[in-house]
DNA sequence: GATCCCGGCTAATGCCCATTAGCCACAGCG
DNA sequence: CGCTGTGGCTAATGGGCATTAGCCGGGATC
């Protein structure tokens, strides 16, 4: 299905530079060389295209999480990982983040409350990475959710500013930001 | 005018809520009890409305901010004082904050430059308070346009998350992010 | 008491949009 | 050669929206 993937990375692409709203079943349908009714013989509905890219979308990004912290034991290390992996995908996957963390009120309530669902599991993960690492005497600071929060937030910032073309690389981006993470939490000696 | 300043703060709610696009002229006249039409007694266009808020709060950020670091010489401390300024506006005017990051391209062109235009020049004093803090040995960073970034973020994410009514105070939230800002940069030996 | 204007209202206007209906070309298959 | 299904098209449907026009009550001003 070729043409249903093309449709999806042109709406991709719009709702990120136009937002949901604001983007048209004409548009979307122009970007790929077709009429905006002629969509509807690939796709069912513009709201079923944005659900679609959501949800992908957040099943990925909790999918590469699962396997990042896998790979080790210390508290540390898994949120290095965690936050590395974090950090990627915002910048390697920057439209799907951008429409996932602002769309969020675009969607409707069947799909609305799994994409939430997805994320307050994302975060409930961050949040105990940091739990544990602070039990654990590794990390230090007052509010694990305040941290996580912070942690999470720098990952989404990521996916507004990055750009392929930069002289940042995607794996200095990486480096940089897992290493603020660490020293956000505490978990760093100043070198 | 308080019948303007009421339309502008049930506007504002509004493009919070739902968005720009998402919003009607009819939703914002039944916030504040009136007609969508008779709002035309008291704003130009909704579009007007945008840009009064957009423009008036990148004024008053930028505003805060020149206040916050005209209070000291020292890199560390004014980087402090400008993450406390930048996290206390984020929280305190979460609505305003909130629009004027997410609502730049729904505004159309003579504002969105000069929106953009400040939000530059706010962006470049940052990176400029941490690239002097670099040059001075007092902080450690790679590259302070990524650590300008990343401090610029952690602002931002407040203002999607914070909420007045929390267990955590304002206070403790610029108390806490004010000191991960100052790790983030490596300006503080672990307590 | 007449006038005026402020700030509401309802009813257009003119446009845009998602989606559906119904048509057609054509490619592959029998 | 005819059939069928795929994927395009245009036209219609039904609705919503920002904005404008034109009306009107009522309080302030003279």
């Amino acid at each position: 299905m070729s043409r249903s993937d093309d449709i999806r990375a042109a709406a991709l692409e719009l709702f990120t530079r136009r937002g949901y709203e604001a983007t048209t079943m004409a548009d979307i349908g122009a970007a790929v060389g077709i009429r905006g009714p002629s969509l509807y013989k690939h796709v069912a509905s513009k709201q079923d295209l944005l659900a679609q890219i959501m949800t992908a979308t957040m099943a990925e990004l909790l999918a590469l999480h699962q396997a990042a912290v896998a790979s080790s034991d210390d508290p540390t290390e898994r949120l290095r990982r965690a936050a590395e992996a974090h950090v990627r995908y915002h910048a390697r996957h920057r439209l799907e983040a951008f429409v996932g963390n602002r769309e969020i009120r675009s969607l409707t309530e069947p799909h609305r409350g799994k994409v939430l669902a997805l994320r307050a599991e994302y975060e409930a993960c961050f949040r105990e990475l940091i739990h544990a690492g602070v039990a654990a005497g590794r990390f230090h600071v007052t509010s694990a959710r305040l941290a996580s929060y912070a942690v999470l937030d720098l990952g989404m910032g990521v996916a507004t500013w990055y750009r392929e073309d930069r002289e940042l690389s995607e794996d200095a981006v990486v480096w940089q930001y897992s290493e603020f993470t660490l020293r956000l939490v505490g978990a760093c000696q100043p070198s």
